[in-house]
Order: C-alpha cells, then sequence, then structure tokens
DNA sequence: ATGAAAGCGCTAACAG
DNA sequence: CTGTTAGCGCTTTCAT
C-alpha cells in the first residue's frame, strides 16, 4: 500500500533517478519536471524508504541507546536529552531497557548490530566487556557513559563519583558527623564501587575510622528497598547521626524509614542522596544530593558520537575520556547532629 | 567492517542461500554445513542486516513511539512498558519526544514513515488529525492513547478521564468542600476537556454551583507552574479550601505553593492530583491522586497492535476503542475543611 | 536536462 | 542437499 519511487516515476512520466534527485535535490532537475515529480509524491503519499537508502549510502541515521531503566528519572532525562540532540540533526534512537538483566542486555546489542544502528550509547553493566569488544572490532563506534569497564577501550563519558561522593561526605563531617551509614548498591558497577572509595578516602582524610558495619546493601533500586535498607542500618548501629545512599530514590526511601522510626531529619538524623533527581526537590525536607549533569552528559556523548560519525576513518582517533564533575547540591536533609 | 552474506557464504565455501537458510531455519542444510556457516559467521562477526531483510519480506519490525517528552514520569513509565512487550517478541522502538512542539510532532511523523515502521504509537497533540489520516490511508497501524481526535477513527486506547475526575470531585465533596479550585492545562487536549467535564458533573450532581473564577491555567507543565498557578488561584479565591490539578507534578506544586503561603494540608487545604505517578508516595503529605494504570494501558496497546501487525489484512476489522477506568487513590493530602 | 542500468544485502522460487 | 538468480527500493555512475 505504501508507494515506491517506481510508482512516483510512473505517475510523474519520469524515470526513478529523476526521482530519486528531485526528492535529494542532488542534482539540477528542470522547473516543470520537479512540479510534476513533487506533485506525484503529494498524491501517492510517498515517503522514500531511509533504511534502503542506508544499504548503498552506508548510514542509516539510527542510533542505539541500550541502558537498565528508562522510568528511571535520571535516565529518562538522560535519554530525553540524546533523543532531542540526535533527532536535530537527523538521526533517530532506538531505546533498549535491560531491567537489569544481563542476557536481555546482549540480546538488546545484537538487536541492534541487526538492525545496522550507525553507533550505540550504552550504560551497560559491567558483565558486557566481551559483546562490547566485539562491536568495537566490527567497526560500530560505542559510547560508554558513566561506567568504565576493564580491558575496554572505548569512548567514554563519565561522572567522577570518586569526587561527587567524596564532597558529599567531606560535607557532613564538616557538619560534625563522625558516624555516617552508607547505602550501597545491590551488585557493585564500577560506578558504586567509585563511590564508595570517596566515601572512604573522605573517612580517610579527616581520620574518621572506617567501620564496614556502617555500610549496607540495598535489596533493589526503589523506594522500598531503601525503607528496609536504612532501617537494618540504624538497628545494627544506633549510634549513626547521618547516612549517604548511592541512589536518590534509595536516600528517599531511607527517609521515609527513619521518619517511620520515628526519627526527624534533619534534626535526629541527615541523608544525602545522589543523582539530584528533580524529584529531591519535592520530598520534604527536600533532599540534599550530588547533581548527575544530564545535560552536559548528553552533549559530550553526542559530540563525540558525531565526530565519529562524520569522519571518513572514524577509528583513526584517539579514544575519548571526558570526565564531569558532579557537585553537592546542600538542601535540608543535612545539618549538624544534635549534642547528645 | 561489518561484514555481509556474501563474505560468510564465500569463508564457508557455499552459496549465499544455503547461508541464509541456515540462519533462518528455512530449510534442512546438512549437519556439516550448518557447522562451517556458522564458523565463518562466529569468526566474521556477522549479524544479518534486518533493514534488507524488511525489503522483501515486508516487515521491518520496528515500531514508533511518539509523545510529548518521556522525562515525564509516566511516559516513561509506559514508553518502558510497551518497549519490553515489544522487544520479547521481536521488535524494536524508536522513541520521538515532540516537546510539546506540533512541527517537531509532525517531522517525529515523516521521520518514522520514512524508517518504514511496521507501526506507530502515539500519544499526540490534538493538531495532528490531517498527518494521522493521511497515515492510516498509506496503511500504516496506528495506536492513539489517552487522546482522541475529531474526525479520525484509529485504534484507540483511551483513559476515562471524564470518570477519574468525576470521581475525585465527588471525594472531596463528601468530605465537605463546596468551593474547590481546578488547575487546567494550558492548551486543551482532549483528555484535559474531559476531566474538566467530569468536575462540572461532579458539582453539577451535588448541586454545587460552578464559578469560572475557580478555574486557573498552568503556564507549564511543570512544578513552578504549579507553585505560581496555586497561588494565583488562591489569592483570587481566598475562600477555596481545596484544589484538583489535572497532573500530579502540577499538584505537588500546588502543595509547595500553599506551603509557601502559610497554609497546612490536609487541615487547611486539600489537593488532588492526576496520574498516580510514583512520586506522590515521596511528598508529605503523601498525595491523594488518580491513577494512570500504565500496565493495563501497555498492555492493551501492544495487543492491539500484534493483531494488526499479525493478519494478511490488517484493516478489515473494526477500529478498536478501549476504555480503561482509573482509580482515586485516597492519601494524605485530602481531609475535611475546617469548620470556619 | 534526463534516462538506463548496475548493485547494495538478502530471500525465495526454481533448478538440479 | 545445495546452488542460481530475480528482485525488493533506492542511489549513482555512465551515457546521451
Amino acid at each position: 500500500m505504501a508507494s515506491t519511487i517506481k510508482d512516483v516515476a510512473k505517475l510523474a512520466g519520469v524515470s526513478t533517478a529523476t526521482v530519486s534527485h528531485v526528492v535529494n535535490k542532488t542534482r539540477f532537475v528542470s522547473e516543470e519536471t520537479t512540479a510534476r515529480v513533487n506533485d506525484a509524491i503529494e498524491s501517492l503519499g510517498y515517503y522514500p524508504n531511509m533504511l534502503v537508502r542506508g544499504l548503498r549510502g552506508q548510514k542509516t541515521f539510527t542510533v542505539g541507546l541500550v541502558l537498565s531503566s528508562i522510568s528511571n528519572e535520571t535516565f529518562g532525562l538522560l535519554a530525553e536529552s540524546i533523543q532531542k540532540i540526535l533527532f536535530s540533526s537527523g538521526y533517530n534512537l532506538i531505546i533498549c531497557n535491560t531491567s537489569y538483566d544481563t542476557d536481555i542486555e546482549k540480546e538488546a546489542f545484537n538487536t541492534l548490530l541487526m538492525k545496522k544502528v550507525d553507533a550505540i550509547i550504552a550504560i551497560p553493566s559491567n558483565r558486557q566487556g566481551d559483546k562490547l569488544n566485539e562491536i568495537k572490532k566490527i567497526g560500530i563506534p560505542i559510547v560508554l557513559i558513566d561506567r568504565v569497564i576493564p580491558n575496554l577501550l572505548v569512548d567514554t563519558v563519565r561522572v567522577d563519583n570518586f569526587k561527587g561522593t567524596q564532597e558529599a561526605i567531606n560535607h557532613l563531617i564538616k557538619l560534625g558527623h563522625r558516624s555516617i551509614g552508607y547505602i550501597d548498591r545491590k551488585i557493585d558497577q564500577s560506578h558504586s564501587l567509585e563511590q564508595k572509595l570517596g566515601y572512604k578516602k573522605a573517612l580517610e582524610d579527616h581520620e574518621v575510622p572506617f567501620d564496614s558495619n556502617n555500610i549496607v546493601r540495598a535489596d533493589g533500586y526503589d523506594y522500598f528497598s531503601g525503607i528496609t535498607a536504612v532501617k537494618t542500618l540504624v538497628q545494627k548501629n544506633p549510634q549513626l547521626t547521618a547516612v549517604f545512599a548511592y541512589y536518590d530514590i534509595i536516600a528517599l526511601g531511607a527517609l521515609r524509614g527513619l521518619f517511620e522510626m520515628g526519627y526527624r531529619v534533619p534534626e535526629d538524623f541527615s541523608i544525602i542522596g545522589y543523582d539530584g533527581m528533580p524529584i529531591t526537590r519535592v520530598s520534604s525536607p527536600r533532599l540534599t544530593t550530588v547533581s548527575f549533569p544530564v545535560g552536559r552528559i548528553a552533549k559530550c556523548t553526542c559530540d563525540i558520537l558525531f565526530k565519529r560519525l562524520d569522519r571518513e576513518k572514524p577509528h583513526q582517533e584517539k579514544e575519548k575520556d571526558i570526565v564531569i564533575v558532579p557537585e553537592l547540591i546542600v538542601r535540608d536533609s543535612t545539618s549538624s547532629p544534635r549534642i547528645m
């Protein structure tokens, strides 16, 4: 039912070559012929097939994005920023949610390869080294966001989670906290390991002894996991006066958990989250957090991508490793501890 | 650099037909040959080109999704649900954010047509009737979510926003409120008009006079627009004791605005939002709202899609019009008004 | 100023 | 059990 270049050519009484040239303005066609062709296009509802175009001319103008979950507000914002930038340059985005499942993730990469995307952007799990290396060998540009994978040399835009967390903990220590809990990710990822290192460094710098009992792992990535985690933590260590969570949603859960346990925040307990999600402005008290600079990340990522996509020899250049330093956003969930 | 079926055929010493049949298991190939082909595939890193496959066999296994903004948590959740269902059936999703811009929206539809998607899912603005009619004529299945467009007969999965809002207002009236503000959308859309009708009906049923002064429009679709809107509204009408907002984020802004004006919620003022976003569980007080049943919507949408995509004559069947009734979620932002 | 035709990667009908 | 080949929609030389 959808019409093709042939239909247009026939109706306009010209060759397919002429139609092609009218559509792409790629060589001169007389005004009269152009008009006839355009009329035919209009009346047939002809839309050129970009996929076939990519067959000869290489590019498909499609980019794949692989991440765990787009309903995570931060990732949603990031995906949206990237999509907008790409779209305004004529590219489309195929988004694949992996739901934190390594098999789905691998399948996602495979599908994108079969869809012949021009490039892949990923926030992958750390088990995907082999697949990513394979993709790199095939010659598809890849940009990793906020992840570092051992033995994999690809373009990377990452957030300095070490510094981000360090600053957050510094803030707590300066306020007078000495017993600072830490809610960690269920399964280690490069970014969460960086965070933990930042936590340790801040303690060390201020000669606060590190105590592994102050660390718990949240069961999941949602609000309720945060509630459970903070309760476990505080029951184990009643002397804690503050807690850092690796992710805002978990921190908001912790806020709720503490509320349910009868603590007031920030009077009795301080909380810091991580990612600077818009939602943290809405909680009560508003959450102190560390920004995940979505806009800058999207921009850097697309800049790298465009460079790789435009050049003849996209792999001549050395791999980029852009590091973005996040900022501490101090709000109302942190204050000095009460004198006991 | 990416290898093709020819490369594989050459390396395995067979014809391209054989490779194709091995890949698609579409006719018997001897064990030995199969092994040779698979070895070649492996060592070349061959990924079949799905786009070209679609050239002959019709389908591209790609579906387009057009909506205003995927960073809206509700839409993010919806996009994610849809993506997951489609992916598990072998389809990919191209997501286009329109940023509430009609021109971008039109461009998005055009691009999807050129990408030869098998179907389009959209939550469009109400100005897109012509374009959608054109798409329908071309023969691409379309499913509209939560929007009704005049003079356009296509499959639709919609939420009964009339009933949803009616119930919300009923709830307020039963609590004893008589002076109920209404924060409306900046620009009318079918769903917001339905909401307003539900508001009016509830008032009418309880013989509460309708007063157009109780309605304001929020400037934008964000938190801060909610703050401004509620302030305008309350300054104009100090006798109000409750307010309904067409969208949770606006309601959360209203919550903040009232707080800044010195009102306590729900003691001095009741608020109801709309969409049942996860974020509404986190505010303080937790927001009473009307659920937008994302899971059911995604399921229905994909069911319709699969039916259209599987049949030989996908347009024989009559257009579906599925209506989903949302539920009122009563939480802590509503209570009886104080006796003046 | 325009057309004819080869070829991109793949599938499927036909041939053997 | 496997190969040959036409053709899908389009671009791009080459020709006129």
